[in-house]
DNA sequence: GCGTGCATACTCGGATATAAGCTGTCCGAGTAGAGGGGG
DNA sequence: CCCCCTCTACTCGGACAGCTTATATCCGAGTATGCACGC
């Protein structure tokens, strides 16, 4: 289980736009935090298709928060990159094999994945628990002003 | 995000040789539930490296439980099958890049990197509170008898 | 009848191909802004 | 002096390779069992 290296750029890049009044755009970004260009670029595509940032075309054009930082959670981030299928997907082998459950048993979710989705929603609980905002006021901001 | 599917395997593995009083081969397992046998001799390998199974060779050999089924929790299992890194690895970008901070003010962890661990941290608590006993006394285990 | 040795068949374990997804890069379509020209 | 047009430069967006990881498979080393033989 390993998740995307773009959910740590996203968020870092989500948390200095919380910051910025001005639409950023990806190539500055990216300087910003040391990353590829291009890639990131990839993510915060992504991330205007979660409908978490705005994008503005043209020149002065760039990237902006699409609400206020405190209405962006962490998980909505992280979903927007890695996606919202659960990490656990239950392929229903005790309907296979030798030992198969008839199918009139298996009209309840396995016990297996109820305990995986469980975890999971645990998971997604703790890092819905944590907005921009929060981020971006126990991250130093104080240079921001500067480049931004 | 994506768990391997040998933890799935492994997790209904070790509830059938909970209820087996004889080791079980690995070409077994993998017909009782209808999975590869090469695939599955690899996760059981790996269970066993883990401390989690006992193999024994030979004739009649297989694997066994290593311990009772009670003192197995399903975190042990995912992270002998998935490993124990975390899924989420910070890379320091906020030591990279125009704003990169000075390494006397990253002493402590990134703010990102410290909600992420707290996530991973629920995801393991609530797995850790699950054990092979508790699956097995929740599936239908009537059927294991006639084939083990 | 009992102990010993051997052959055998079965087990696990590691080394080897194949496929998928993440990582990284490039170029093209579209657009907001600036500048120049005309009224 | 003001408005309009064009041109440009800059933006995002999707299409294209490289590489690590997961998936699937095969064959070889090692061993407990069962049988046959000898005592």
């Amino acid at each position: 289980m390993k998740l995307s290296a773009g959910v740590e750029w996203s968020i870092h890049c989500c948390v200095v736009l919380s910051q910025a009044e001005q639409p950023v755009p990806s190539a500055r970004l990216a300087e910003l935090h040391g990353v590829s260009k291009a890639y990131l670029a990839k993510h915060l595509h992504q991330l205007a298709r979660a409908g978490l940032i705005l994008p503005s075309e043209g020149r002065d054009g760039g990237y902006a928060l699409a609400r206020v930082a405190g209405e962006i959670t962490v998980l909505q981030v992280v979903q927007a990159i890695d996606g919202e299928r659960p990490a656990f997907r239950c392929t229903e082998i005790r309907q296979q094999g030798v030992l198969a459950q008839p199918p009139e048993k298996c009209l309840e979710a396995c016990g297996i994945a109820k305990v995986m989705a469980d975890a999971e929603r645990a998971w997604r609980d703790s890092l819905a628990g944590t907005t921009i905002a929060d981020l971006a006021a126990s991250l130093d901001t104080s240079r921001l002003d500067e480049v931004l």
